[in-house]
DNA sequence: ACCGCCGGGTGCC
DNA sequence: ACCGCCGGGTGCC
């Protein structure tokens, strides 16, 4: 199921969200007021009756330092709010008292002055201030207005209706979650429907046939490019162009994105679908002229269409530019540079791209995370033909080119988000930002899902009028995170915060009638989205293989047990005691620790090295030797696989830091924090005292694992689990000796330690963890990947390595050997071998010792997967109910 | 007339 | 602005 979660917030008005930031959430209507805008003659911003306008404080007015401009939908200036009201405006403004929003109800025409009737929202906590300050000037708040969308915008009672209607207080209905929840499923429901199920072939230049989903979606992404549809919420009248939401009109017919969102869930096909598009659509819906080699076949391989194959392996046409020295390093050596050779000396081409300026942009803009470069390239190399060459660029490393012409003169440029915002951030020297680009294309359009990250900023400055996102998860957390999707698509006039906000955001979040439905349509007019249970004329979008998952249960060892009954009593008494002392969380890494611990001992005994931790009681120790506790009790929080989240920010951590008091947060999270709450800030678990030069950083090299080291100075011995796993191994190359299989586990030392047995009972075996090197790691997984005699039947594959993109589906056997915290984490690992190309039925084994940790584990993980699936409509938790969880998680795990 | 009244000039902030 | 406001011109009926 995709990930789409959507929190309470953005149904209710929640009151209490940390602070700092100006949430728009949670703001309640004060009441509005009649005002006067003055000076129209003095500007060209022209304004419908009814049409919404924005106030704007203008500080530096040398006439009136209290100045509030109005200005119209489309940013031109109408005129100002009269003085003695812009008095009273200026105050509140400045202070963020309220937002105040403007709509004009009549006399639009007016020469000189206009009506001006305004709502004035902010937080519960600000509503005596702002009334207070309105009264200082001698004006007084009326009550909300009452009408179907009143604050909404659309259809103001004109004060000549009279005020009859007028009366109650609350100005929207609002749904019950549960009827919120039905309408938000139907968000993107439906999607394929009507004109979006035409099947479109991809040009010659793509050698890979499309399945009939990824057909449609070429169709329709086509058809978005070469359309001349007005955008959503727009009308033709007569001589001009109508919004209907804000009732703003111009003669100028308004763009409409040629692009939109694409948002397959993952593992349909989005990359090859995006490649197909490139080659197909280039201006008139003519292909991409590219070189076509005519002559006789180059290479050894011999590619034919292949229905998304996997295993075409080296058999490319691509041909990529390598000065970045980045692709090289995660290309197979003799890949892309000896062919390129051979092309250039033998080819005959066919049709060579003219490079003429005057030809308008050729080139298509990539940008992607990083994890997923290389899959891109991977990609390119599988799916366009062979006998076709696409120039690629991989704008990349330190030595990019600076020279806008060279990249403009590309078919694709590929880059990542943090080369674009680097580049943008060094103002007037992107490059990137200096080209027009025939199309962008965001994929993971979702990492800018934050509007003030320096990423999308760059992202959204970008010249190109196709343009694209692709994303398996639109919505992430709430309405908010579209934002920047539709501001990046330039769909007007969402492409200011303040119309997106009282149009759409508001009018969902608070619950307005028709709010959800306006939503809808502009989701469903820009993006195509299909599940993997969608359906293609009746069959399934993708029909995968099954997938089993079974549990298969392993009794300790005499030793084993009872090595693990004494830790765990040392630990559960450890436990007991801060439960007790209600020191739980101060001791959180320290609780992490035994149940590591313990997690290992039901692995095999030699995982776990330091059983007696000194940590327990930290006391008159010098700095270093407290700075040195602190990284390590860190790096157990960060290698425990827990996955810990920021207590702040409620994500992953990006760059941990750890507090005095033993608490691990993204260090800007903390920062700001401490910043906030100075000169007294707290910690926010735990309340100690906490100051920014305590905290403490991880010394950096991704991988922590805490039993490094000492594997080679012991004897190797087997566990019970070892076996079970060498007995399932065993068995599996009698009944099917080519069948391939991954063996999972966290502990990086525990594949290392199942390499002996391997080795022993005769299995070729390949690695991939999150030590090695990109070029080692495409090395293993192509090895992997080969179909011939003697490849590799056992990966031995560390839980999180790889990205989103890893494709292992040469596997048809899983065995984690160790259950993780996150069931999430499982999940997206079984799917690197269950997804497309995947040919076999998929069977997966979790080892779990009974009695044990791990059977406790389960069951969280069972809890999890009930919660993730009812996330729908509930709450993003707080601080306090996250912590509250994990207290309680700890007291199931180790049997309180 | 230290007023009223008239009518022309004028006009955002 | 077909207003308001300003300030100069003017002054019984």
């Amino acid at each position: 199921m995709p990930i789409i979660r959507l929190g309470l917030e953005d149904f209710l008005p929640v009151g209490d969200t940390s602070g700092t930031e100006e949430d728009t959430d949670s703001a309640i209507l004060y009441g509005t007021l009649r005002g006067s805008v003055v000076g129209l003659r003095y500007y060209t911003g022209i304004v419908n009756n009814n049409e919404m306008v924005a106030l704007q404080r203008e500080p530096n007015n040398p006439y009136d330092k209290n100045a509030v401009k109005v200005n119209n939908v489309n940013g031109d200036q109408v005129g100002h709010i009269k003085k003695e009201l812009a008095a009273a405006l200026a105050g509140i403004m400045d202070n963020k008292l309220a937002l105040v929003e403007g709509v004009v109800p009549y006399g639009a025409k007016n020469a000189f002055t206009m009506p001006v009737q305004m709502s004035f929202w902010g937080r519960e906590e600000n509503k005596e201030a702002v009334l207070d300050q309105l009264k200082r000037h001698g004006f007084k708040l009326a009550p909300p207005l009452k009408g179907p969308e009143c604050g909404f915008g659309s259809k103001w009672i004109s004060g000549r209706a009279g005020p009859s209607y007028s009366a109650p207080v609350h100005a929207a209905v609002q749904l019950t979650t549960e009827q919120l929840k039905s309408e938000f499923d139907k968000l993107f429901e439906d999607l394929k429907e009507d004109d979006k199920t035409c099947e479109m072939e991809a040009a010659e230049a793509v050698g890979t046939l499309l399945l009939p989903h990824q057909k449609q979606a070429l169709a329709w992404m086509v058809s978005r490019e070469n359309s001349n549809d007005l955008p959503p919420f727009w009308e033709e009248r007569s001589d001009f162009y109508y919004n209907i939401l804000t009732n703003f009109a111009e003669k100028q017919r308004p763009k409409n994105v040629l692009g939109g969102i694409l948002a397959d869930d993952m593992g349909l096909g989005k990359t090859l679908t995006a490649i197909a598009l490139i080659l197909t659509n280039y201006q008139d819906g003519k292909p991409l002229p590219v070189e076509k080699i005519t002559s006789e076949k180059f290479y050894e391989e011999s590619g034919t269409n292949s229905m998304n194959s996997v295993g075409r392996g080296l058999s490319t046409s691509c041909v990529i530019q390598e000065d970045t020295g980045f692709a090289s390093a995660l290309l197979p050596s003799s890949t892309c540079l000896k062919r390129q050779k051979k092309r250039k000396g033998t080819a005959s081409v066919q049709s060579v791209k003219k490079k003429h300026s005057d030809d308008g942009p050729r080139a298509t803009l990539i940008v992607c995370p990083l994890s997923v470069l290389s899959n891109w390239i991977d990609q390119f190399e599988q799916h366009i033909h062979q006998d076709f060459h696409v120039n690629i660029y991989v704008y990349y490393g330190s030595d990019r080119s600076k020279d806008p012409s060279i990249l403009s003169e590309q078919d694709v440029v590929l880059t990542t988000y943090n080369i674009l915002a680097t580049d943008y951030g060094a103002r007037g020297d992107s490059p990137l930002h200096k080209v027009t680009w025939l199309r962008i294309v965001l994929d993971e359009g979702h990492t800018i899902r934050n509007p003030n990250a320096q990423q999308t900023k760059a992202a959204l400055n970008l010249e190109g009028d196709r343009r694209w996102v692709l994303t398996g998860t639109p919505i992430q957390n709430s309405v908010k995170d579209l934002w920047s999707l539709i501001s990046f698509l330039k769909l007007k006039p969402f492409t200011d915060r303040e119309w997106w906000h009282r149009t759409i955001q508001r009018p969902v979040t608070m619950g307005a009638p028709g709010g959800l439905g306006r939503l809808q349509s502009l989701i469903r007019s820009i993006t195509l989205r299909r599940t993997k249970t969608s359906k293609v004329k009746g069959k399934p979008v993708l029909e995968l293989p099954e997938r089993k998952v079974l549990i298969q249960y392993v009794t300790l060892t005499e030793e084993e047990r009872q090595i693990y009954q004494s830790v765990k009593e040392e630990g559960k008494a450890a436990i007991s005691r801060f439960f007790s002392e209600g020191t739980v969380l101060a001791h959180y890494a320290d609780i992490l620790g035994v149940l590591l611990r313990l997690r290992q001992l039901c692995c095999h005994p030699h995982l776990c090295i330091n059983t007696s931790s000194s940590s327990f009681s930290a006391d008159n120790i010098t700095p270093e030797e407290l700075r040195e506790t602190l990284v390590t009790k860190m790096k157990l929080v960060l290698s425990s696989g827990s996955d810990e989240e920021c207590a702040v920010c409620l994500e992953s951590l990006t760059f941990p830091v750890i507090t005095r008091c033993a608490h691990v947060f993204c260090k800007p999270c903390i920062s700001e924090v401490i910043r906030s709450e100075q000169p007294n800030a707290k910690c926010p678990l735990c309340r100690n005292e906490l100051r920014a030069e305590h905290l403490v950083e991880c010394p950096l090299e991704g991988e922590v694992d805490s039993s490094n080291g000492k594997k080679s100075d012991q004897e190797w011995i087997s566990s019970a689990k070892i076996n079970a796993l060498m007995h399932a191994l065993i068995e599996l190359r009698r009944d099917n000796p080519t069948a391939k299989c991954l063996v999972v586990s966290q502990f990086t030392t525990f594949l290392s330690l199942i390499e002996n047995p391997l080795k022993e009972s005769g299995f070729v075996f390949t690695r991939l963890d999150g030590s090695m090197a990109q070029k080692k790691r495409v090395e293993a997984i192509q090895c992997f990947q080969s179909s011939q005699a003697g490849s590799p039947t056992v990966m031995l594959l560390s839980l999180k390595a790889g990205g989103v993109g890893l494709n292992l589906t040469a596997a048809s056997r899983v065995f984690l050997m160790d259950p993780a915290w996150n069931p999430a984490a499982e999940d997206q690992c079984f799917d690197r071998c269950h997804r497309l190309g995947q040919k076999h039925n998929v069977v997966i084994t979790k080892f779990i010792v009974k009695d044990s940790v791990e059977e406790n584990m389960l069951k969280i993980q069972k809890k999890k997967r009930e919660l993730a699936a009812g996330a729908f409509a509930t709450k993003k938790p707080s601080a306090s109910e996250v912590k509250q969880t994990k207290i309680n998680e700890i007291k199931a795990l180790i049997d309180l």
